[in-house]
DNA sequence: TCTGGGGTCCTAGGACCC
DNA sequence: TCTGGGGTCCTAGGACCC
């Protein structure tokens, strides 16, 4: 049996660099791009990194960095960064069999069917040049024979430019001499509480976890731990996914950009967010049974009276209409609201899916579906998609001063006619 | 003053059934 | 009055990922 050949290709600093793409006198300036809200820092150009911007920090706890170093700030643009990653994964989709689109700027290939080390080396360059000169993203390669080392050969080829950002690590030799030099938490599965504890086992690198006793790991840890360390020793317990599975649960939740105190203001969001999910859940063409709502206030205000409701309620069938789903999240709301916190944050989400046309009811659940609504709701998604304008549900309010704060953002270079970038 | 959003999987424990 | 053991389903919480 031949043996499979992982590839993970990951784009460089992803979110920056599309923000540089369209931007040529920021070549080398340090970049960074914020979550939502201008929150936190959620990308680094590599020079933002060079200054040791931490992912994840608060902006706030790095400006005096930013105006001593003069980096520059965006918000987070995913019209832009869906619109460049869908054109380097057709890119890739061309190159390879078999592609997994694991994430907005990573994709698992399966390059068993390319022959021998030289080739698996080349078809990487190869690769790396076609989408950089496609798209102008860099990207680095990572070949093993089961995905958590394609990982790993990734992160190496990002860390070591000799590596000129292609690493073949099909050699078992090549793979113990890597993971001797990396710690434990950069494996991918383990995180910041497995790491520590692992360390107290006395397993500090890629090579110690690798070498450690499946079933003792399983005993004393989980069958993904257990999962984690075969396929650090080449054994692919993973496979790859082309078809992306189902969604089990859809959420839509954001922190306001400037909290919120009334009930009026609570329900409007509350209703965009819901409208918002149904019209994921229609994108998925499932239906929900299950609605479940949840506020916040400030968690990292001790000074503050905390008070994090969270409810759910189950739909009399399973249904995908905004007006029903509203009506469900409004319930819920005037069931938990109360007057007097600063609230940061709320959400919604649905779960418990079918498919449309296979729920069976019982012989006392009999509230007929309005019989108008899949039309008025495809005849909604249809408006929303047109970029002609949109029409909603006047609930979800019009004057929302505690919307997304993105007060950094780039134009929508790619996606809108009117921001196209002009060459002088 | 300012701290993201959207997902998945596993496990332990309780309820319930035979 | 004595009072087992095994299976399944559900849920909450924890851990991880990008």
């Amino acid at each position: 049996m031949a043996t499979t050949t992982f590839a993970l290709v990951d784009c460089n600093n992803f979110y920056a660099s599309c923000e540089k793409l369209f931007r040529p006198d920021l070549k080398k300036r340090p970049v960074v791009v914020l979550s939502n809200n201008d929150g936190c820092v959620v990308a680094r150009s590599r020079e933002a990194k060079a200054l040791g911007i931490e992912m994840g920090v608060p902006l706030f706890q790095i400006q005096p960095l930013i105006r001593r170093h003069g980096v520059v700030v965006f918000s987070s643009n995913y019209a832009l960064y869906a619109d460049l990653s869908a054109r380097v994964m057709s890119i890739l989709e061309a190159e390879a069999p078999q592609v997994e689109v694991y994430s907005i700027d990573e994709a698992f290939l399966d390059l068993s069917g390319v022959a021998n080390a030289v080739a698996l080396e080349r078809f990487g360059r190869r690769l790396r040049a076609r989408v950089q000169r496609c798209t102008g993203i860099t990207v680095c390669v990572g070949m093993a024979p089961s995905k958590t080392l394609a990982k790993l050969a990734n992160h190496a080829a990002k860390r070591y430019p000799a590596t000129g950002g292609v690493v073949d690590l099909t050699d078992p030799q090549r793979q113990r001499r890597l993971m001797a030099l990396r710690p434990v938490a950069e494996v991918w599965g383990i995180g910041r509480r497995l790491a520590q504890r692992l360390r107290a086992d006395g397993i500090d690198t890629a090579l110690d976890l690798a070498r450690a006793d499946p079933k003792w790991i399983r005993r004393h840890y989980s069958v993904v731990v257990e999962r984690t360390v075969r396929e650090l020793n080449g054994e692919s317990c993973l496979a790859l996914e082309e078809l992306a599975p189902g969604k089990k649960q859809i959420i839509c939740s954001r922190s306001f950009g400037q909290r919120i105190t009334t009930f009026q203001e609570m329900r409007a969001a509350i209703c965009q967010y819901t409208s918002r999910a149904a019209e994921k859940l229609r994108g998925e063409q499932r239906l929900a049974k299950m609605l479940t709502l949840f506020m916040r206030t400030n968690r990292f205000n001790r000074n503050e009276p905390q008070y994090l409701p969270s409810s759910s309620a189950e739909l009399p069938l399973p249904t995908d209409d905004t007006r029903e789903l509203v009506a469900t999240a409004i319930r819920l709301l005037n069931a938990s609201w109360r007057d007097g916190y600063r609230y940061m944050k709320a959400g919604i989400m649905l779960s418990d899916f079918y498919p449309p046309g296979v729920y069976q009811p019982d012989l006392f659940e009999h509230t007929p579906p309005r019989r108008d609504a899949r039309a008025l709701m495809s005849l909604l998604d249809t408006i929303n998609r047109s970029g002609k304008g949109s029409i909603f549900l006047a609930s979800q309010g019009t004057q929302n001063h505690w919307a997304m704060k993105r007060e950094h953002l780039s134009p929508a270079y790619t996606t809108r006619w009117s921001d196209l970038p002009r060459v002088k």
